[in-house]
DNA sequence: AACTATTAGTTTCATATGTAACTAATTGAC
DNA sequence: GTCAATTAGTTACATATGAAACTAATAGTT
């Protein structure tokens, strides 16, 4: 039994977490574009108003654990779409520190636009998968999300 | 029938891209702490090396093309682990512009030690998914990639 | 009430990253 | 052979990002 020079091979191009990156990768940089071009809206800020879009009221730290996003993006997404006037912050009542964040008019147009258009990028994505595809890869990346992270319950 | 004034709902975290991305980000972060720590390499650095202790001779512009990193990226991580005395350039006798990169003994040391690294680090992660599962999420992810990218052959 | 510890969010600073401009070498057309 | 077009790789610049320090408000302890 010859042992080859080759330690163990590792061959990138077969490797989870790097493919799992450069898919990833792929369709972010696909769907950053069509926002940035459309909306001038970047991903993270998207996220951002996603959330609020879903939940008016909601404050900068529960948006950062909605989003697996860090305080300082949060914070700077946020800035940004109250400067573009897509945003609305109100200090809560009850406890001064929090702020509470609304979809103005406008941003609300916005959103109603995005909307469609990012389930309609989802669909042409999972739309490639059958229905049970779709459920068994929610089920893998479940999985691979528990074995990634013991701890956090990241979903 | 009420037509409620909430569009077509969208909720971040059952959106497929949303999903990936996280998912992918939590494991590369993982990741890239580890090499950092031994090693002092960042997740490209280390990428770079894995292809090049593949395939020693190549030039940077195919570590490109097989790494999906863009040149300016694959000339960083050459010149940063060449400083670190990792990396030796020659230029082809062929082609000038060309370089054609080797791992130094020290560099070579370095892959021995991380690929074993690598592949334990892949194998706590698909190694939650038993064999069936691991063949069903790779054909998973080629399906979205090329629904992803439909004119690039990223496989 | 005063004092410490904690939390929400922002700012600062240093580093990472991508785009575009650039240099150097090669190729191809004539 | 000369000159434009292409290719490999680097550099420069502008922007994005993350960690840590900071500010302001609240909560908890005595």
């Amino acid at each position: 039994m010859p042992d080859t020079e080759n330690t163990s091979l590792l061959r990138l191009r077969e490797f989870l977490p790097y493919r799992l990156s450069v898919l990833s990768n792929t369709i972010s940089t696909r769907i950053a574009a069509l926002y940035d071009r459309e909306f001038g809206l970047s991903i993270w800020q998207w996220r951002v108003m996603a959330v609020i879009g879903d939940r008016p009221g909601i404050s900068a730290t529960e948006i950062g654990q909605l989003t697996a996003m860090d305080k300082v993006a949060v914070s700077r997404a946020i800035a940004a779409m109250i400067e573009m006037g897509y945003l609305e912050r109100k200090t809560s009542e009850t406890d001064g520190r929090r702020s509470q964040l609304f979809l103005t008019p406008a941003g609300r147009e916005v959103y109603e636009m995005i909307v469609p258009m990012a389930l309609g990028e989802e669909q042409e994505l999972s739309g490639s998968l059958t229905e049970e595809e779709r459920r068994e890869l929610d089920r893998l990346m479940v999985k691979l999300a528990e074995a990634a992270s013991p701890d956090r319950p990241l979903w």
